[in-house]
DNA sequence: TTTATCATGTAAGTCGTTACATGATTGA
DNA sequence: TCAATCATGTAACGACTTACATGATAAA
């Protein structure tokens, strides 16, 4: 039911299409959170069934008509409920492809193994540069216009601050972890 | 089809039951992969109609009988071909409700979410302590056999080390981004 | 006596991905 | 002219969870 909290948290801002929600996702929150489009029409369909949130067509001349949604009375209360609930689960369960294969990575032997932790080590660095852009060009331009919506919204935010950080600590970590690995395999 | 990939892995080591390996996933894989035991049967059930794994029931008087497991040759080279193979993710996509909460943490207040982090740091350092603990045990006891099974076959693999140090690098990072969070909202 | 461990399974339901279908506008 | 962005949806499938059903033995 997380992703329906999600949704509500967004509409809670601003009603939106299902497709601008998607575009937040996927700029604001894709380090937490992350859902296809035909994911969220179809909880959208059925949080309106439910009364969470109610939708009206808005009429566009240049772009397709779109579906905007907002959040109802009812949605919003729910929404505050999941906030301000105790949490039951601090660690994630992931399953995480790449080091169930590292767990066998002395059945594939070494070489291969190196090959894929030097693979993994440009990927994560390149999402850390993704990461940090944005905030090298704030830092360069305090209080332009050049950032995206989703970084202008969260530099008034200090939890969003908050979860950027992690990202980066995250990535860091990952970094370290590969690079001491790779030093150990030579 | 990881999952698969996982199991066939386990029984590459020697047959086992269904139990077993469930088993095996909560003491030496948890911080990479879980799966519940009717998952693991269904799984079980699947591959061996593929020709995958073979079974037959063993009798025991003291304990149920259970229903032991071997890989094949087929499922040996199957396994073989996704440990090899390069992989094609390296960030895993993760769903975090913790994190999702934070995300709209300003509207929560800073109470709630102090409360919350504190509730985070008491769960992730006794998750660190559980993964130190059998270490210690192995460092005052060379060689001893109080240890279980999964950390006996952890030792003698290097991998395995490289896997545990991940899970403890990245509970010292969430721990420390906790803190400094908390720093910031007092 | 109750709880934990061992042991196997089915059924229903939820959540998430992938593929398919459609179509306008804008910029390279 | 081709790709990208905007925009909405359906259908099928795959992966995972939860609940249910059963039952033995051993230890606290």
């Amino acid at each position: 039911m997380s992703l329906r909290s999600a949704i509500l948290g967004l509409l809670n801002k601003e009603p939106m299409s299902g497709y601008a929600i998607k575009t937040l996702f996927d700029e604001a929150i894709n380090f937490i959170w992350q859902a296809e489009l035909s994911q969220i029409y179809r909880e959208l369909d059925a949080m309106e069934k439910e009364g969470l949130v109610t939708s009206s067509i808005e009429q566009q001349h240049d772009r397709p008509n779109k579906r905007v949604y907002s959040i109802t009375e009812s949605g919003r209360a729910r929404f505050m409920e999941w906030l301000t609930a105790v949490p039951e689960q601090f660690l994630v369960p992931k399953r995480d492809e790449f080091m169930l294969r590292f767990f066998f990575g002395s059945l594939a032997g070494d070489d291969v193994m190196k090959r894929s932790l030097e693979q993994m080590l440009l990927h994560v660095r390149k999402a850390r540069e993704a990461l940090l852009e944005p905030m090298r060009i704030a830092a360069r331009h305090p209080g332009d216009a050049l950032m995206a919506r989703a970084d202008r919204a969260c530099r008034e935010d200090r939890y969003c601050g908050f979860i950027k950080k992690r990202a980066l600590m995250t990535y860091e970590t990952m970094i370290r972890w590969a690079e001491e690995c790779l030093a150990e395999l030579k």
